[in-house]
DNA sequence: TTCGATCTTAAAGTCAACTTTAAGTCAGTA
DNA sequence: TACTGACTTAAAGTTGACTTTAAGATCGAA
């Protein structure tokens, strides 16, 4: 597939694509005449991209997740470490997200934002 | 109390406290001898823009949450159409991470990054 | 009254994650 | 063969959220 059939199936534009290929998140496709050739599995590869992204790794987390898999057997060290570390962040996001939510949800009888301010303190 | 003051409390930088002032997610505070000086409820309203920030909140959104109590009865129409938006993306993130993390956590069998990504499709 | 810590503003710099632009190349069609 | 559309690279531009720098002004203590 051409760099553009790749966009439109991914939802990703050419230029992030080329970009992700530049910072090292994926790797350099063969190049026919000098263009890029894509088999599927770069669909598959842009999918976790998009899903880590979705939940907040950066791209140099997401390049961290894929050369764990790549270096180890799978899932190696690296790849453990990085899924443990990130489960936590990921809890004490969710975490803050219920509690806001809830905040959000209860018709509030604050008088102001301060109000509500002193009730979040200690979340 | 001065702004050094106000950021040793809350944990924020005195930059960014005159940041977010200049952006108007704070109100500018009265002026002793040029210098600001804020009573308590400033620490408030930063513990509302530290929680807005954690959950994803952007500096617009932190600000359209301030007029939102500002201008209307509590709870105005614009905070509410808000928080109501603001559920439903927090949700959707709440649900990615859920999803997100079940990954993590399995201790995986794929043979490549590639196959976790045909997992993750349809999610 | 002099010193050092803390403050002031305005402007420039930084970082991530891209996008846009410029100038040119290549592939398929008329 | 000429054209069009999709591609190439390198470099510069953009956005959000700040931080850093520069050049002062002010406060409290000695």
């Amino acid at each position: 597939m051409t760099i553009g059939e790749v966009a439109k199936a991914s939802g990703f534009t050419a230029s992030a694509i080329r970009y992700y290929e530049e910072v090292g998140v994926l790797a350099r496709p063969r190049r026919v005449g000098g263009r890029r050739q894509y088999d599927s599995s770069a669909l598959d590869k842009l999918a976790v991209v998009e899903r880590a992204k979705a939940c907040g790794f950066s791209l140099n987390e997401t390049r961290r997740l894929f050369y764990g898999f790549r270096e180890g057997a799978p899932p190696s060290e690296r790849w453990r470490a990085l899924a443990r570390r990130k489960i936590a962040e990921l809890d004490e996001l969710a975490r803050k997200i219920a509690a806001t939510k809830e905040l959000l949800q209860r018709p509030c009888a604050c008088k102001d934002l301060g109000e509500c301010g002193r009730r979040m303190r200690p979340v």
